[in-house]
Order: structure tokens, then C-alpha cells, then sequence
DNA sequence: GCAGATAGTTAGGACTGTTTACGAAGGAGG
DNA sequence: CCTCCTTCGTAAACAGTCCTAACTATCTGC
């Protein structure tokens, strides 16, 4: 079990120094007064902690403030250059990468396709990108400072292995392992929603939330949860396997063995069963059906509107249990199937105040993630960035 | 949002006295060498911390240890009795009090009937029954150190506000404002699976976990959730409301005005309504019907048999949802419907093994609670003591 | 009684955050 | 231009915390 550890004085100042951090971070510029304020630390511990961030390359004077009365502050501000991350989304036939500064902005984008039919084709194909990517690099201060990786599957968090991978062949993989000798920067592997949840959580709407749920509608239904501010993962960091909540025991039989699991409802594994009888002849890649749908419904076909409706209703069925469960305040949901929100919405808001208990549905926020398509990779890189923020 | 506020030099300290007083609690009896190790404090530290405890009464020397060869430690003890805390639970029709030590171990109980039918009736009557309690007291250093209290209903924790009470025409009722008028010492309300969540946490099955759910089946089905070592309750204090999880749309009318919650299946209430046929004339009281059920299908009789194997199967059923959604260590079944473990066990364990995922499932631990009679009252001394532990 | 081992204390040092005092820098008004 | 007032940032002194090293106290085994 965890149990509470001794703290002493480098404790203490690293405590201390995050709490600057991560308010520089925040508010972009501030002086050392208006820090001292916000942290009520006093001035001279504040002045001390910004000239050792400065000194390491972490903070930069961005020029004088302006001031009613008395001498001007000199501003500082978060050096987000001062070193870069990678995050890299593994999916099925692609490998998706982006190179983002300490702020989470992307300065660069790579993309290979990928068909790894064994676990080392892909980490050798992961090494050749990382490399590639690190050549790209902006020059600064320290360079490649951590890797995170968004899988869609069941990934073990605390000993990064990806443990299953319904879509991929390779299976249970110790990733962090077996890269940590081609890259010599912290690895973090996550699943694809915890992931997303994080990016959110740091840079997109979640950025000032500390209860949330997010939803990863795409093939299947993963999920991410934010408690207290922070990514929960369970015990084994198995937590977050919504997608076979089962909302019906009479519904239609998923793979896990059950009948009528959250996933059979609200996916595009469940787009593909109620369309069955009006979709075109093949849909090769993820998303392929999900886009059909969309158009047909766009242009009025009944079969698509009705089955995306009724992947609506679903996903506010499901969300009632969520929000009484976890009760969480914000609930974000993501991945393909968000392009269809237009017909999800109505009939997700109809069931949420129809049948949902007030006290837990009320308030309770529902909204689209803004950045649907690449929440995985920015998430991933969003990972890594909470790691090198964690160690200044 | 939360934001981590800054620490000095006292923080350290504190963190460091609570780091100790959590070991000693847990140990029984420790040298300050063995502290030292355990800790990875210095010797000289965890002294000075040892002696300002003993200055305090909060630790005490107990005698000599042993040891193979050197000087015989010191043994120190906390001190259970530097003071007392109440916990009192309040039900329907009775209020229930016990008087514990800091260690959690009962020194007295105290029952009074009450039929509350406003708010002030109930106020008036627990500042008599917390004044009387009070006088049987044994000498301590410090007296009563707080008050804890549990209530089955929605309970606003951070506001100390029972928001509403199912069973009780009260609610709601600012009960933590209320009784400060009287009771001069922190008062804590919690609700009932919370409680005896805390409790389990801190002085039962569940010491050594960190990541569990506890389960309340009684007249309703309340629960309460353990994450990372904490009781989690959510954005407003409103998370667990697990019995309002629908487990299937075509089931029962629920009070809530949805069909086929989890509550409907596995719970006194749950009982009514399956043995609607065969149930005696009249139950006036919680938990009457449950009695006179497991003694019914004891003696063999059909009827008691199947609804209670039938509680059993849908226990297993919304597990498998917690555990899927959670991935929880353990999971602990509580209050009165846990005197029919004998025939909701085989039918739950069935349906976790055949129908569970085996990520989630394989390793779920699901017991009965060893105290569900009294782990409420005991949880809300639980909660009192750990608010007092907190401020040691 | 002495050597070896362990427990606990004393002394000194390094580090942290705070308070108090002060110099730097700027605006308002004479 | 100069003085008064305000705010920013730094310097010096201080109290509190933990740590290491050295020391004393105590015990076992020979």
C-alpha cells in the first residue's frame, strides 16, 4: 500500500518550486510580486526559486509590466523552448507524431504508416521516428526531454507495457522496456483515453476542472477519469473499461462473452450492427463507416439518422451511471464519432434530463472535445511534458 | 480548482509528526531506531518528534524491547487514550452514539430513540445525547476531540449538510453549522457507506488497500469509494450514488423514475418486491423483511430462496460494472443484506466469473463486511478520529 | 571485564522560508 | 526639478528543519 513518505528540505524547496512552476505556466507572465501574492511565499523565496529557474533555463524576464503608482515589475515568463517532448499515437496501420515545446504547442508533425505484424517491427519502427523527429528539433537548452505514447488498448501505466491491444496483432508489448535503450528520456506509455484526458486536462477545456470523465467514442468506447485533478488508473491501472458497462442483458452480444455492453451501443462497432442492412459494400479503415454515416445522415437517409440517434440516446444512457457513480463535473467526450454531434446531442440532452437524477445530471457538463482528431497524439506529448514538469 | 499551495517549514514538520503517528498507529510498538529505519528519517529527527509527542500525550514509552545483541530499545506507543471521539450514526427511528479512542476501539455506546419529525427535534435531541455522552467520558487529556456523523442519505461532506435524507422528512438540514452551537469540537458528516468505508479503511478489512469500494445493502443500496488511499466524493461531494446505476432499461419502476436500477435488484427494497407473494402480513421496520427472509429460505422456503439468490446474481452483475469502470483491489459488501451471504455468495460469484472481464475480475477480492452491523457508527467515529489524527 | 553491536543523544553544519530593513524605480504635485 | 509616496526587488539576520558525525548508554557473549 502507499504509504505517506519523509519529506526534508530538498523536499521542500521542489515543492515549492513546482507551485511557481505551475503557475507560470498558467498565467503566462507575472513578476515576482504579483508570484509572492499568488503563492504567499514570501518575496525573497520567490526571487530565489525564479533565479535558479532562470539560471536553469526554465524562466526568462520578458521586459517591465506597467504599474498605477511605484517602480515597474519585470515580468517573467515560462521558457517553453527551453526543451521539447515527443507524443506519438500508435494506431492499427499508422504511427502519428508531434513535437510540442513545454507549453504543449506543436512545432512539428510526423506521420509513417505502420504494419506491424510483430511487436519489434513496431519498436524498431518507433525508434526510426523518434530519431528522425530529434533531428527536427528546434535548437535549445536541453533537447529531447521525455516521450509519451497514446495506445488504443489495455496499457499497464505504472510499468508502461501495453498488456492487450484488440485492434494490433503484437500484444502484450513492455514498450517502455524495450525503447528505453534507442531513447534515453523518460518513456510514458498510457491508453488512448488517459491520454486525451490529460491533454484536456492540461491545455483544452478541462484546464481549470479537478472532476471529469472522458469519453473516447471511436471503434470502440474507452474512457480516461480525472479525480481530484488528476488521472485515476485503479489498482493495476486497469481503471476506465467503460466501454463494457453493460446497459442492457438482453441487448446484442459484444466480445467480451456479455450481452448489451456500453460499446454495442456507442461506437462505430455499433454504428456498423444497426446499419448493417444499409452500409456500403466494404469499410476498411476505423472511421470509414462513421464518416459514411455522417454524410448519409446529412443528407436526410433515415437508416443513418436513426442509428445515430440511437448511439445518442445510449451514450446519454450511459453517461447517467457515469455522472452517478463519479459524479464528476465536466464530461468531455472524444474521438470520431464526435463529428456526428450534431445528431448525438439532441438525443444524449433529452435522455440526460429526462431520466438522469438532478442532483448528479443538473450541473454536470457534456461537451465535445475541440480537438477530437488529435487528442491522442497531443495528449501523449501532454503526458510527457507532465513528467519533465514533475522534475524541474 | 485545487491548486497545491505552497509549504514551509512547519508543513515539513507536520508532514513528518503525521508520517510517524500514521507508523505508530499502524505498528503498535516501535523503537525510535526501528522509526528511524521505517521512516528513513534520521535518528535524530524522528527523536525529536518522538519527545515532542510524548510532551504532548499523544505518545507514551511502553518499556524495554528486545534485541539480539546492543542496547534494548525503547519502546514507544501512541496514545489511544489522549482522547476521545464520538461517532453516532442516525437512522430513522433511533440514533445510535459510540464513544471511541484515538485507536478507534469502543469505550462506550449509547442508544435513543428518536422520531425527529423537523430538523430541531433531531438537533435538540443529539446535543442532549452528545452532553450525556460527554459526562461518561473517561479522563483524558484533551476530552472529546470531535464528532463524527452518519447519515443514509446525500450528504454534502464539505459543508457538513445532509442535502436528503430518503427516510427522513427532515432533510435537508445544515447539521455541521447547527451543532457548532453546541458541540465546541470539529464535527464531521459523512454518509453512511462513506463511514463505513472510513471505517473498514482505518480499522478493518481494509487497511492495507487502496483502491476499493464499499458497498451498502440495506433498505436502498448506498456505496462508498476508496482511490489511492482516500474516500473519493466527487465534484460536490455527490459521487456513489452506485444504486441508481440502471442494469436494465426493461426492469422495475425505481423511485427515481428510471427502470431497472441496480437498487431494484439488490436490496431490501428488492426483496419486497420479489416476495410481494409471499411475505407475511406486515414489516414495519429496515431490515424486518430481511430477516424474516434469510430465516425463511434457511428452512428451505422456495420463495425467500430464489429472492435472495436473485439479489446475489445482480450484486454480481453491478460489480462487474464497478470493477470494470474502477478496478478496485477489493470490494466490501455491507449493512443488513450481508446476513445472507450464505445464499447471495455462490449465485455473485458465479455470475463474477462467467460473466466478468478478467483484467477487472480475476483478481477482485468481494467480502462481506466482518462489522456491517455497526460499521456506520463505527465509520463516523472512524471519520471524527481521523480528523483529529490529521491535526496531531 | 572487554569487544562488538545496537539505541539514543549531543554538537555542528547546510539549507529553507520569514521578517525587517533598505535601495531602486517610477508617478504626482508643487 | 525636487519631494513625497508607492511598489518592486534585494540584503541581512533569524528561527526552524533535517542531516551527518561523534559520542554516550546499554546489552550480549566470551
Amino acid at each position: 500500500m502507499t504509504r505517506p513518505t519523509r519529506a526534508d528540505l530538498n523536499t521542500l524547496r521542489h515543492h515549492n518550486r513546482q507551485v511557481i512552476v505551475d503557475i507560470m505556466r498558467r498565467y503566462g507572465s507575472l513578476s515576482r510580486a504579483e508570484l509572492a501574492r499568488l503563492t504567499r511565499l514570501s518575496k525573497v523565496t520567490v526571487s530565489e526559486v525564479v533565479d535558479d529557474l532562470v539560471a536553469e533555463g526554465y524562466l526568462r524576464a520578458v521586459g517591465l509590466g506597467t504599474a498605477d503608482m511605484g517602480r515597474k515589475p519585470m515580468l517573467m515568463a515560462f521558457k517553453e523552448s527551453a526543451g521539447f517532448v515527443l507524443g506519438i499515437e500508435v494506431a492499427p496501420r499508422i504511427v502519428r507524431l508531434i513535437v510540442t515545446d513545454l507549453m504543449g504547442d506543436i512545432v512539428a508533425t510526423f506521420e509513417e504508416s505502420v504494419v506491424a505484424a510483430a511487436g519489434d517491427d513496431l519498436i524498431r519502427a518507433l525508434c526510426a521516428l523518434i530519431s528522425k523527429a530529434r533531428n527536427h528539433l528546434p535548437q535549445s537548452r536541453y533537447g529531447l526531454m521525455a516521450v509519451g505514447i497514446a495506445i488504443s488498448g489495455w496499457v499497464d501505466f505504472a510499468q508502461g507495457v501495453v498488456v492487450a491491444a484488440p485492434n494490433m496483432t503484437w500484444a502484450p508489448l513492455a514498450l517502455q522496456e524495450r525503447l528505453a535503450s534507442c531513447v534515453h528520456v523518460p518513456i510514458i506509455v498510457d491508453n488512448e483515453a488517459n491520454a486525451a484526458l490529460a491533454y484536456e486536462h492540461g491545455h483544452g477545456i478541462l484546464r481549470d476542472v479537478d472532476h471529469a470523465v472522458y469519453l473516447s467514442v471511436g471503434y470502440g468506447l474507452g474512457s480516461g477519469m480525472l479525480m481530484n485533478g488528476a488521472v485515476y488508473r485503479g489498482h493495476k491501472g486497469m481503471a476506465g473499461e467503460m466501454g463494457h458497462m453493460v446497459l442492457d442483458p438482453a441487448g446484442p452480444l459484444c466480445t467480451c462473452g456479455n450481452h448489451g455492453c456500453w460499446e454495442m451501443y456507442s461506437s462505430e462497432k455499433a454504428l456498423q450492427r444497426m446499419m448493417s442492412g444499409c452500409t456500403p459494400a466494404l469499410t476498411v479503415n476505423e472511421g470509414d463507416l462513421t464518416h459514411w454515416a455522417i454524410q448519409q445522415a446529412r443528407q436526410g437517409a433515415p437508416c443513418a439518422r436513426q442509428a445515430l440517434r440511437a448511439v445518442g440516446r445510449s451514450l446519454g444512457q450511459g453517461i447517467i451511471n457515469i455522472a452517478n457513480l463519479l459524479n464528476p463535473q465536466t464530461l468531455v467526450v472524444g474521438n470520431g464519432m464526435v463529428e456526428a454531434w450534431e445528431f448525438l446531442e439532441p438525443e444524449m440532452m433529452a435522455v440526460l434530463s429526462q431520466a438522469g437524477l438532478s442532483a448528479t445530471t443538473q450541473d454536470l457538463i457534456v461537451t465535445p472535445s475541440p480537438h477530437y482528431q488529435d487528442a491522442a497524439v497531443r495528449g501523449a506529448a501532454a503526458l510527457a511534458c507532465d513528467a519533465v514538469i514533475a522534475r524541474i
